[in-house]
DNA sequence: GTCTATACAAGGATAGAC
DNA sequence: GTCTATCCTTGTATAGAC
């Protein structure tokens, strides 16, 4: 049920996904989804949760905490990108929140927590030699979180690519980039 | 004006920013509006329009149909970065459009165009050798326009970043990653 | 070019019957 | 749990005066 109202939320934009719409997608009237929800933000709400606590479980899991910055950094990728593609509705919700309610600000914050740890560990990683000196460690941050993030736009689950695979994909780009191995990076 | 305008759009969505805020922010009535603008989908376009030119002259530029592969990669990168900073928010406009209009959808059409371009040239960049063998050049294209669009949710022109150092940021990382110099991706 | 006033539809939410 | 009917506000857009 909540997810096809994500569903309507995405189409729409929170603000402008109407009720009528919700509920003619459920199959019911406007009053019977007020029995379910006490209002339109409990709806985003319950959502939002569902999938910050995915996330907040990978950053919290003890492979996330202890071990080396590299290890660490590949443990967080492996389960962002695989919360991106299980819970893609619900992630691009999150993604595209403009923080015009309390619920949106809260779950921005939430959020924004996830780059300063992702940013933390680039940092440790820096110093322990596994980040390249030339690329700055809350640049590292922005383009990872750009590359997972942007993950919500384009997977389908009923594609032939497994989240496993992505993820491997994800880690051998962000690690060692585009070019064949061996080759300079410049000219 | 415009400028404005696509501001209200950014921050509540296109279809739920309302006439009566945009009239607000530009400190005139709704009448008044409607004497620039037929209606809220013409401002719209007209937005939309600006950033879809800029980026179909990147990739219409002879820089961007001659030349090896990885040159063009390079310029098209190069170009695209520029207009994701010097019109942030119309891109941002852009990047969350959800094809509930016309204009949404032409514009919608024209911004896959890109995707399928850069697709193109990377396909060519795995012949002529310069793309790794184990990454798909349609998981490239993905990869490079999800961090390249991710720039919009975080750059600031007023900060201390130019649009010309994030773009060579920006093609180091897609080139080369985030490893050190001659340490190998795995493990 | 800008205003006030207004038309008419649609918004979120509630009342009360079944 | 679901419905119809309704409340009151807000939406886009227009009319007509200044």
């Amino acid at each position: 049920m909540l997810d096809i109202i994500v569903e309507v939320f995405n189409d729409h934009g929170y603000e402008a996904a109407t009720l009528e719409l919700i509920a003619k997608r459920l199959g019911l009237s406007k009053s019977a989804v007020y029995h379910h929800f006490t209002s339109k933000a409990e709806m985003l709400e319950l959502a939002l949760d569902q999938v910050l606590g995915a996330l907040e479980a990978v950053f919290e899991a003890p492979e996330a905490l202890e071990g080396s910055a590299l290890e660490r950094t590949r443990f967080v990728v492996r389960g962002a990108v695989r919360v991106a593609c299980e819970q893609r509705s619900r992630l691009t919700l999150l993604l595209r929140l403009r923080g015009n309610s309390e619920v949106e600000l809260q779950a921005m914050q939430r959020r924004r927590a996830f780059d300063a740890r992702l940013r933390r560990i680039f940092e440790l990683s820096l110093e322990e030699g596994t980040l390249r000196f030339d690329i700055d460690p809350g640049l590292a941050e922005r383009f990872t979180f750009g590359l997972i993030n942007s993950i919500v736009e384009w997977y389908r689950p009923e594609g032939d690519l497994r989240p496993d695979q992505l993820a491997e994909a994800v880690l051998l780009f962000m690690r060692g980039g585009l070019r064949p191995e061996g080759m300079a990076i410049l000219p």
